[in-house]
DNA sequence: AGCCATTACTTGCTTGGTCAAGCAACAACA
DNA sequence: TGTTGTTGCTTGACCAAGCAAGTAATGGCT
């Protein structure tokens, strides 16, 4: 907080409705998406995220801190969270070449396939919960505007 | 999970850049809004949540189960909100007169005037952090597209 | 060369949540 | 009136996250 506000104005009822709306998806849909993908080796959300994220990446391996702010996430969270990932066998961890100080975490074979057997399920719950909703919406327009959200100015 | 679905169609560009940015304010927006109250008195966004429903709520009191769902908290967890709340004053608990299974979290005076201090900056927040994104769109529609979020049909 | 500041990551601790089990009060019924 | 099942909430065990402090490698700078 810089400055505080003296009495900002509140919000008017169609403010209020996206706001309510919005919160609430925040706490419900993860949980929601986790609860569909449960299937019998379920894969939580930020451990999906992650794999994602690797299996994109060139020579599908990337540094702590990369992959860290690309699941948003702190670099401690992601830490934790490739260790568990590595006790599965779906990452293993390797120095960095040229900076022995980093690490990169690659994504394996076993990974890989995991993945592919996950994202089935996670695109259609995805689908389902969510976007099934927003047809017939300027999603490009609305998507700009999200990719703005948290920003200040 | 109930069915497994074959090959779902993959999101096309303007789908991927929504859900993209959609999980990025649900792990980021919560932190900064946290961020942006953390005044001297800081009051964590769950426990500020919990008393502005019962502000609301006639005689300032509200059952345990329907405060949880009103914050989207498992009863456990509101158990806990409500005991941290209780130990700062701001709220207080009383037996259900009805039913002596069942308690009433109660806003207290202090809570009331913890809250009244509060919202004014939570408010900012939301305005700046959020609602200023959206100007020019259509937010009662967007407010009815994410009410149905999380719904599957 | 030797030191210092910085960077990359990990670890310890705390917080805040879930789930499952427990307990007490109620309701329905023999 | 006791018994049996259900409901409302709490508690215990656990887990994932963040922050702050620690460690180790690096890159200037003298």
């Amino acid at each position: 907080m810089s400055d505080s506000p003296a009495r900002p104005r509140p919000l008017g009822p169609d403010e209020e409705a996206l706001v309510r709306a919005v919160v609430k998806v925040m706490y419900v849909l993860p949980r929601t998406i986790d609860a569909d993908m449960a299937g019998d080796r379920q894969l939580p959300l930020t451990e999906y995220t992650a794999l994602m994220h690797l299996s994109e990446a060139p020579e599908r391996r990337m540094r702590m801190h990369e992959l860290a702010s690309a699941c948003h996430l702190s670099l401690s969270g992601m830490t934790r969270t490739v260790a568990r990932l590595e006790t599965q066998g779906l990452v293993k961890r390797e120095r960095c070449e040229e900076d022995a100080r980093g690490w990169n975490a690659i994504l394996t074979d076993a990974g890989l396939a995991r993945l592919q057997e996950s994202w089935p399920s996670h695109l259609a719950a995805i689908r389902r919960r969510f976007l099934r909703h927003f047809e017939g919406l300027d999603l490009a327009q609305l998507a700009r505007a999200f990719e703005r959200v948290g920003t200040a100015d």
